[in-house]
DNA sequence: TGAATAGTGTCTTTCAGACAATATGCC
DNA sequence: GGCATATTGTCTGAAAGACACTATTCA
């Protein structure tokens, strides 16, 4: 898949690099870590995958436009983003030289299916280990995501953003035994996640099949430190 | 010190931001956290103090635009440079809108003093509690790496950059003082860095002054990994 | 009562931090 | 010998990791 190019477009007619901002929207599903990704409808790379992204206008700061762009193409507000790295490679994008500030997000599964896109482009989620093909170099931006999404789960309450308001203990163990792609312990695991001081019982049970029910457990406040 | 206007400057004449690079250069020189200024010779910010940096051309990396201007404006060469973040806030300049991607640089307290500028404006290294009137955002951005600065210290091997090739267990820990801004324990200390295993003995001994010489110590690696 | 998941405690090892005495060289 | 810095080890408390049994519900 090299890169296209086109001859009508004057790489000289612009003095400036184009400055956008691409989101890494990840959650965790069905066992797996999965990214959002939208399919291109144009040149370049038309049919592939991307990051949802675009131009960052003269008027909005990079995290406004990103907040934007993930609003406008997924439909998903009230989203935490944290910005990520700067990618700016002068051959990453065939129109011109386009500068791109990565974003970072992350939401819970019960979202997954529940965003509308503005336009007929289609949106999806995919697992970590089975992206389609990619468009630029999106593929290094994602490790790029999954890679900061490993480091920072270890050092932060960072779970929050991918749980529901209400949620199983082993609900959060298993995101993340997904995103360190290894077994924890259930019983070191509690203690480590209770003596953060953040987790408190609601007081309701699940009660779902053959087994005995598990108390819900929310975190304490909304204005939650999210990452470090 | 309100942001300055021009009349004739036009900011609808473009539909893209500028993009530049920062770079904010750190040592650690008689007992002091400092970072190496530039005073403007122009408007916007004329007379005021600003981080090395200017304008990404089209053909070079973001990585590249940084160590072209550290070279241009400050002479250093072989510096290792590392992205910190990028700030693209639409008021940061009153010229246009500008991006700026910043990084992130560290040079043995040896090298104060060593750099030639290429022009006629002042280059001078500034502790970072004394610093003067700063153009733009530069003050916010100072800020930022600072504290990345005392973050990353105590999970890497950063005084790494910040060391000559060979120094005393002493001036290893002093950087470390300097920079946590707080007293280490001796022994624990050497303890902690010895157990790293990226240091050995050269054999060689400093004898100055009316106590007991000190051994030398150096790094093991020249390809270490700087930062994790 | 068997199947399935929830929930709990102890022991060991490791790491961080507090803490003080001896070693070496110069004057 | 006195001074200045270099070098070294032990103890304690906290946290991480290994490890197995009991509890609850439903079929």
């Amino acid at each position: 898949m090299g890169l296209q190019t086109d001859k009508n477009y004057n790489i000289e007619e612009f003095d400036r690099p184009s400055v956008t901002v691409d989101v890494l929207l990840f959650t965790v599903h069905q066992g797996e870590l999965k990214v959002l990704l939208i399919q291109r409808n144009s040149w370049p790379f038309e049919g592939f995958w991307a990051l949802p992204g675009g131009f960052v206008q003269m008027d909005e700061s990079l995290d406004e436009a990103a907040k934007r762009k993930l609003s406008e193409e997924t439909g998903m507000l009230g989203v935490y983003l944290e910005q990520l790295y700067t990618f700016g490679g002068p051959k990453r994008d065939p129109r011109t030289r386009v500068v791109t500030v990565s974003y970072f997000a992350l939401v819970p599964s019960a979202e997954v299916g529940s965003f509308e896109s503005s336009d007929i482009r289609r949106v999806q989620w995919f697992g970590i280990r089975k992206l389609p093909e990619l468009a630029f170099d999106h593929a290094e931006i994602i490790g790029f995501g999954v890679e900061r999404l490993r480091n920072k789960i270890q050092y932060s309450s960072l779970a929050y953003g991918l749980l529901p308001d209400r949620f199983r203990f082993s609900d959060m163990q298993k995101i993340y035994e997904v995103i360190l792609d290894k077994k924890l312990d259930k019983r070191n695991f509690r203690k480590q996640m209770m003596s953060l001081g953040l987790l408190e019982e609601t007081g309701e049970k699940v009660v779902e099949g053959a087994h005995r029910p598990a108390m819900l457990y929310k975190f304490k406040k909304r204005d939650l430190v999210i990452f470090d």
